[in-house]
DNA sequence: CTTGTCGAATTGTTCAACGATCCTTACGTT
DNA sequence: AACGTAAGGATCGTTGAACAATTCGACAAG
């Protein structure tokens, strides 16, 4: 009987993990997960004003509910939302992109200097060879996708939902500068290899390598972006 | 008559400085403000639920402004907001409180492994004398107010609005929690020495030893603050 | 070319209303 | 005693309309 009670409580127990997904669902909620989807994709363009008339009558919600959705893209840094003149897509200026950079190197580079468990591995694991894979067949918008990922994983070494979640914000608000890139291939390509490399280097314990790795994988990353970036402000 | 010119070019430029303060206010933004300070001085308990009606009336909002206020704070992980539940005040669990010290490691450590600027020096100078002297004073309110200030200065050394803002974030959840300490002396004192010789370390410019030092520390902190938080659950 | 003024357009905020959801209580069933 | 159901009240979620406040561009005056 105790087996069977305690078997019931595992269960039980198992079950908690999907609580997250029950209370998900506001109009506020959904229509910032549309809004946001449309910025990364870059529908709609840094600088862009968004109108609250237009965006609401077009999502048929209320005003007073695409508000709610602003405010929600607002904190996540995506929109600007200037007092009576309305939200704006977040511009990012070079200074934002460096501190985004610094960012990533305290968070990433956190990560890489503690040993990471066996699910973090198979995570970055999967991404290298999703990298890779999209690499083969010349579709490099789905390798930026799969280097987002990989550093997401990378992230995850902290074991930290904290640091997991500002890594989503902040590859979130890089999406807003990756859309300047004129050829994803040249941005992208570079660094499928390095992500490899960085892989065994974590899978074989070399961790003090990894971190300096990184470091100058960080650094080209950068300014390759600045690069492409600066002209245009 | 080109210098008359440049000083007044020079005298707008200075003046575009301030241009942050002119947007900030909103009613909802200064709702928002002063729901955050009645939270982290503890008049709103952890876990009361705030009702959007009551507080309306209250502060003389209406609830579409109130509600803007609460995805602000909600955002900000001080509100929880339960779907046709209202909102309620953040109840931190202890796996919560693990979690911001694997954050404030991550913050705090890469702050304190690069040189400080000769400013955040100051910062940090300030926050330790003040620490002091309120402890000299018996003013322990005051001292983890001072302690607070110290931590926010030392992340100040990574030179990133965007850890700034975190640890902002950060010490304002951990707020939520220090309310629990029944005696406040006890828990904020063992800090103040210490304060002192993290910030001789850092002057000295032996930044690895302050590094270690400052593990001990956030252990020490963490399992302070999770031995008289863990029982009430 | 700068400054003042006016009006259209948009946002900020409020209000009242209605449906949807949750909590509580009570009642009946097994 | 545990569980399922039902009803009612309270609160939230969302809407639509309204008005005040603010911005912005245009146009006239100096």
């Amino acid at each position: 009987m105790d087996d069977y009670l305690s078997s019931v409580d595992d269960a039980v127990a198992d079950l908690a993990q999907d609580r997250g997904r029950l209370g998900r669902s506001s109009t506020a909620e959904r229509v910032a997960d549309i809004l946001r989807d449309r910025i990364s994709e870059g529908f709609f363009e840094p600088g862009q004003r968004l109108s609250e008339e237009a965006i609401s009558e077009a999502l048929g919600v209320s005003r007073n509910t695409l508000r709610e959705a602003f405010r929600l893209l607002g904190h996540e840094r995506l929109l600007d939302h200037r007092l009576n003149r309305g939200v704006f897509v977040r511009v990012l200026s070079a200074e934002d992109v460096a501190d985004l950079y610094r960012v990533r190197r305290v968070l990433e580079g956190a990560a890489v200097r503690r040993p990471p468990s066996k699910q973090a591995l198979e995570l970055i694991a999967e991404a290298v060879a999703d990298a890779e894979r999209a690499a083969a067949a010349d579709d490099w918008q789905a390798v930026g996708t799969a280097n987002i990922r990989f550093h997401q994983a990378l992230v995850t070494a902290n074991q930290s939902p904290r640091l997991d979640e500002a890594m989503r914000q902040l590859l979130a608000e890089l999406r807003l500068v990756f859309h300047v890139m004129a050829n994803p291939r040249d941005f992208h390509e570079p660094f499928v290899q390095r992500n490899r490399r960085l892989f065994d280097l974590l899978q074989d314990g070399r961790l003090d390598e990894a971190a300096t790795f990184l470091d100058g994988y960080l650094d080209e990353a950068e300014q390759l972006l600045i690069r492409a970036y600066e002209p245009n402000r």
